[in-house]
DNA sequence: ATTGCTGTTGCAAACGTTTGCAGCTAGCTA
DNA sequence: TAGCTAGCTGCAAACGTTTGCAACAGCAAT
C-alpha cells in the first residue's frame, strides 16, 4: 500500500516545494486508481480548492513526472498520469481503436533494450514506453464485421 | 529511387481527391530528405502556393499519414512526417536530450513483437514506432560534465 | 463542354497546452 | 517569531492543433 506521504521526501529536494496545490494533486493522483487525464484531475482538484489553475495543474504534473513521483502514459493524443509504483513496474499497451491501456510486463522489453545499446549505444527510456497497437478486444470486433 | 508520382495510385482511392494543395505537399514529402515539421511543411509550401492553410497542411498529413504515404515521427513534442519507402522500411529511435532521430531497423523489434502477440494478443502498430531515449552522443556529454 | 454530386479548401473560432509576469508564500535564518 | 528570498501561483495571452461551415473544385456522367 502506497500513500502520497511515502513520496513526498521524493519531492522536497533541489529547493522544490511542498505548496497545498501539490499536496493536493498528489493525493489525487494517488488516491485515484489508474491513469488519470488533466481535465479529470483538474476537476477533482477543484472540488477542494475551485480556484486552482489548469496551468498549476500541467506544471505540477511536470514536476512530478521529472521527480519521477508520477508516470506519463499516452492515451489517444492525450496524456495520462498515474504514481509511480516501484513496487509494480509495468509499461503500457494502448490500443488505437478503444483507446484503452493494458498494462505490460518489463521482462519482454528487457532484451529489445539491450540490442539497442548493444548496436546503437542508445539507452531507451522505457520508464515511460508505451506502444500502441490493437487489442485483442478489437481486433475480434473487426473479425465479425469483415 | 521515388518520386512522388509513384504515390499517386494509393491516393485516388475512395473518392479521394488529387488536389493541388496535395500533390504539392506530397512532392515537398517526397523531396525532402528526411523527416520534416508541420511549420516547415507549410513554410515550404507557400513558396509555391501562398494561400494554403495550416489546417489544410494537417488535414493532407493525416491523410496521407493513413493511406500509408508518410510515415510518422514523434519528435520531441512535435510530429514530423517522412515518405514512407517500402524499401528501406525503419522505426526510430529520439533523444529526448537532442532531439536527433536516429533510424533502427526492424529487426531489433521482431522478437518483441512477437512476444506481445503471443502474450497478451495485443499486435503491436510497428509502423508508427518510436522509442524515446538517450543517444550516444548526449550520454557522452553527460558524462564530461559529471 | 456542361452539369451535378461530393470531397476539399480557407477562414475563423475553439480546444488543449505552454509561457510571461506580477503578486504571493514556503521554508530557511536569525 | 518575524523577515527574507527564491520558488510558486493565478491570470491572461500565446502557441500549435483541430473543427464547423460556407464556398469552391475534382471528376464522373452526360
Amino acid at each position: 500500500m502506497t500513500t502520497y506521504k511515502d513520496v513526498l521526501q521524493m519531492v522536497r529536494r533541489d529547493g522544490v516545494r511542498l505548496t497545498p496545490q501539490r499536496l493536493l494533486l498528489l493525493s489525487i493522483v494517488a488516491n485515484g486508481n489508474g491513469h488519470m487525464g488533466v481535465d479529470e484531475l483538474l476537476g477533482k482538484a477543484r472540488e477542494s480548492y475551485p480556484f486552482i489553475d489548469v496551468s498549476t495543474v500541467y506544471r505540477t504534473l511536470h514536476l512530478f513526472k521529472k521527480l519521477g513521483v508520477v508516470t506519463e502514459v499516452a492515451i489517444g493524443d492525450r496524456l495520462h498520469y498515474e504514481l509511480t509504483d516501484a513496487n509494480s513496474r509495468h509499461h503500457h499497451m494502448v490500443c488505437h481503436l478503444c483507446d484503452n491501456a493494458y498494462d505490460l510486463s518489463p521482462r519482454y522489453l528487457e532484451e529489445f533494450s539491450q540490442a539497442l545499446i548493444a548496436q546503437y549505444g542508445f539507452s531507451p527510456d522505457l520508464d515511460h514506453f508505451t506502444v500502441s497497437g490493437l487489442c485483442s478486444s478489437c481486433a475480434q470486433l473487426g473479425d465479425q464485421e469483415d
